[in-house]
DNA sequence: CTATGGACCTGAATGC
DNA sequence: TGCATTCAGGTCCATA
């Protein structure tokens, strides 16, 4: 379910509530995309530091060591004052402290919990190393973004769900920023001029940001980490209303498939 | 190195 | 009603 602005709208609403609390229970439920790596009665006694964001994950600084946290496709954190309720069938992730309960629901189990000793050592590395700019700070620079986009032949669109070069634009925000930008999902990265892709990259930001001020995209179920939903998804453009006409000029949006992912554009605006 | 397709897993929606 | 098929917000891995 999320991308950059359902992980930022969580870690907005979880960060002060967390920040400081004492580790006092750990329940795993079924496994997930990979292993915690530690036993996990060996995080009670841990606290909590801060909870930071890369990408599409969550880094909760631990007094020692940290946990990366991934939502997958179907994932969310729930926080609540008080003891946990009995886990549901998809509940795999439970962490008991002393400010509340943070609980980690995901039916498809895409998601992961990875406990890494430091930053930088090799389980958080192999997960992290390869993550492009962040798109919301100065670090995403709109000429670098065009270099970037010059050496690769793939459509822009796929370019874009990589993350290689520029992290947390997912499936919807995708579409949406093409829109936004006036391009076709399937032209060539590399055949983008750097007119455009200022374009593109003025609109990845705009399109992020407003996300998440929106609180994020609840298509089927996201919710904030206290259960709020989000409602960037009234504004979308194009992303789910293909046979609907665009906001724009009218013309019925088209779908596409690209890469086994759906693709949400204006015939009539993208060129 | 880049690009592409399949894999992972479950539930909801759709089609016959 | 029942059963099969398709689809869903991500990303890793094997293969060309």
């Amino acid at each position: 379910m999320p991308e950059l602005p359902e992980i930022e709208v969580t870690r907005l609403g979880l960060a002060d509530r967390i920040a400081g609390a004492r580790i006092e229970g750990v329940r795993l439920g079924k496994p997930l995309r990979w292993p915690l790596g530690v036993e996990p009665a060996s995080l009670i006694g841990r606290t909590v530091l801060r909870l930071r964001r890369r990408g599409k994950y969550l880094l909760m600084d631990l007094d020692e060591g940290l946990l990366l946290l991934h939502l997958g496709m179907s994932g969310s954190l729930n926080f609540g004052d008080g003891p946990l309720p009995d886990p549901g069938a998809h509940d795999h992730f439970d962490l008991a402290t002393t400010r509340g309960g943070l609980r980690l629901h995901d039916p498809r189990r895409f998601g992961a919990v990875v406990h890494a000793a430091y930053e930088d050592d090799p389980v958080a590395r192999r997960l992290l190393a390869g993550l492009g700019v962040e798109p919301l700070t100065d670090a995403f620079d709109a000429a670098a973004f065009h270099a970037g986009l010059r050496r690769r032949g793939a459509p822009i669109k796929q370019v874009l769900l990589a993350g290689d070069l520029v992290v947390g634009v997912g499936n919807i925000y995708a579409s949406e920023a093409l829109f936004l930008a006036g391009i076709r999902p399937t032209t060539r990265a590399s055949r983008i001029g750097a007119g455009r892709a200022m374009k593109l990259h003025a609109a990845i930001r705009n399109v992020l940001a407003r996300a998440v001020a929106r609180g994020g995209s609840t298509l089927r179920d996201f919710a904030g980490p206290g259960g709020e939903s989000g409602y960037f998804q009234l504004e979308a453009n194009v992303y789910g209303r293909a046979g609907l006409p665009c906001r724009v000029c009218g013309t019925p949006v088209r779908m596409l498939r690209q890469g086994q992912r759906a693709t949400f554009y204006c015939p009539q605006c993208q060129t």
